[in-house]
Parts: C-alpha cells; sequence; structure tokens
DNA sequence: CTTATTGCAAAGGTTTTGCATCGCT
DNA sequence: AGCGATGCAAAACCTTTGCAATAAG
C-alpha cells in the first residue's frame, strides 16, 4: 500500500508515524517523529506550536529543522494546510477529507464530516475547469464559546 | 444605504470607488483611489500585484501605505482576503458572497456562483457551533490551461 | 484649521538557505 | 560508508510601527 492510500483510509488514532516515514522514504529521526505525534496529539497546529511542544521533549531541535520536515511532509501529502482568515496556519495529517469548523473566538479548529463533494458542484451552474480538490472552512463560534 | 449594504448588492462592474471611501468614512486620497481601482480590475490582487501596479501611475507610494490601506479596508469590510494553499494572500472587493475557482496550475483565482448555504449545510451531520461564514474553495486545472 | 494619511526608515517577525557536523540505514 | 537530516547563523523576506511632513475635509 502506498503513502496515499495508507493515510487516506485510517482514522487518526490508528495512524503510526514511522510506517508514515518509511513509505514517504524519509528517514526516522527522533525530531520527525516527535513533530509528527504533536500534530496527531493536537490535531492542527501552528508551526510555533510544533516547535514549542517538540522542544520540551527535545531541547536541541532547532526551528529551521521543523520548517523544513513541515515543508517536506506537506510536498509528500502527509500534511495539509489549513489557513484561516487573518491567523496563521495550521497544519494536520491528511487522514481523509473532512472539512473544517474554526471558531472565530477561541480559534479552535474542529473536524466536521465530509461534505458530498457530488451535492457541492451541484449547487455551481458553472465551473471554469476540472476539479482536483474541495475546500470548505465554515467560520463561526463553537458550542463552547456560546455558553459563556 | 450603509456601507455593507452598499457593497454586497452591486456588482463589480457597478462599483464607484470613490463612494465606498465615503461610506467607509475613509478620506479619498489619490493612494487610496489607485489601490482599490487595482483590486478591481485584476478582481483578486496580491499586495505586490497592488504596489507594483500603482506605483506604475504613482510612483512615489509607499509599501506601508499599501499595507496601511489594506489593513483598514479589511477591517471596514470592503475587502475579503483568500488565502490559496501555499500561495500569498489574494484580496477582492467584497460584492457578494462567492466561492472560488483556484487553477493549480496558473494560480489564477476565478469567481463562482454562490453556493446556497442552506444545501451544504445539509451535508454535515453534526456541526460543533453557529454557522457566520462559510468559506469555499475548489482547486483544479482551468479551462485554459488544459487547453495546453 | 484640524485630523487623518502619507512616506520614510527602522524595527520586528517569519521563513529560507548554506554549510559543517551528525546519525540513519 | 554514504547520503540525507540536523543545527547554527546569516540572509532574505514580509509586515508593522513611530514620527515628521503633507493633504483632505
Amino acid at each position: 500500500m502506498n503513502l496515499k492510500e495508507y493515510i487516506m483510509q485510517t482514522t487518526l488514532s490508528n495512524i503510526n508515524v514511522k510506517d508514515i516515514l518509511k513509505k514517504a522514504n524519509l528517514k526516522i529521526t527522533p525530531q520527525r517523529i516527535l513533530i509528527l505525534e504533536v500534530i496527531k496529539e493536537k490535531g492542527h497546529a501552528t508551526i510555533d506550536d510544533i516547535y514549542n511542544q517538540v522542544k520540551k521533549q527535545y531541547p536541541s531541535i532547532s526551528i529551521a529543522t521543523v520548517y523544513k520536515n513541515i515543508h517536506n511532509l506537506y510536498e509528500k501529502g502527509v500534511l495539509r494546510e489549513i489557513n484561516p482568515q487573518k491567523d496563521k496556519a495550521f497544519y494536520e495529517i491528511t487522514i481523509y477529507n473532512h472539512s473544517h469548523f474554526i471558531c472565530t473566538s477561541c480559534h479552535n479548529i474542529y473536524d466536521i464530516e465530509p461534505c458530498d463533494n457530488q451535492i457541492i458542484q451541484q449547487c455551481f451552474k458553472e465551473i471554469p475547469g476540472k476539479i482536483s480538490e474541495l475546500e470548505l472552512n465554515v467560520y463561526g463560534i463553537c458550542e463552547n464559546c456560546a455558553k459563556k
């Protein structure tokens, strides 16, 4: 099973970080393992989140290493990027095609179930090309923040 | 008619840049007019697009002025931001709620008709909060690039 | 005339790069 | 042993800020 098949058919809790690195043809280093573990743990993490968290367990890590690895893993398709309006980029492990609910109050990101692409495409009269991917971000106030 | 009502009910070609500035309580300066004209002309423009284009007609403009104005206009709701995956932010005049088709080959952005939010919300089993806005980006290869 | 806006230059932040060293496989 | 990955420091970007001069209403 190749990388794409492996990550798209699994769930976050079942993901094995070392398997991903092997399938991506990347050497297994403690820095990489920790970077992916942090993203897996948090669900959605910024560069700062990752750097600060990994540094706790591996103080000698350099921010350059974080950037290089995030870039590599993104290029290989292991990570996806989420760009909320006027906020920093977040990274997540590409598990399956899902969407995001972004709370404009606490800035948390919640995964929401995949939306049927067929249905979305039917909403549009005309699309000027061939679709390869949909990115749907839903903004609002999450239930936690609404309570306050 | 207030700013929000004015920009949401008009079309790009009908937009009067000076009216927008008046309704936004911003002084009408040549720099501001040009900035908005460039965005209107291009449809979707990056900071660099705007700076380079305005400079042709107004060479003394400073990049700081561009940043300050984009920021102001965004805060007032005149502009919206589009953040394509691994690309710079683009700005557009907020006319009505529409979506974007982003060509992964030529990086052009095409406006597509608004998708019915009701329909989209029905796609999701559960959403962890109250929705205020939807942002839908469609990635693919545009017809122009497909021909090549 | 008053106050917002501009342009400049400096500061602050973020991301990338080159290179010598280190460590997976 | 060989080649890719790391860490460091510098460089390259990108964005914001403070302030004096200028221009809009």
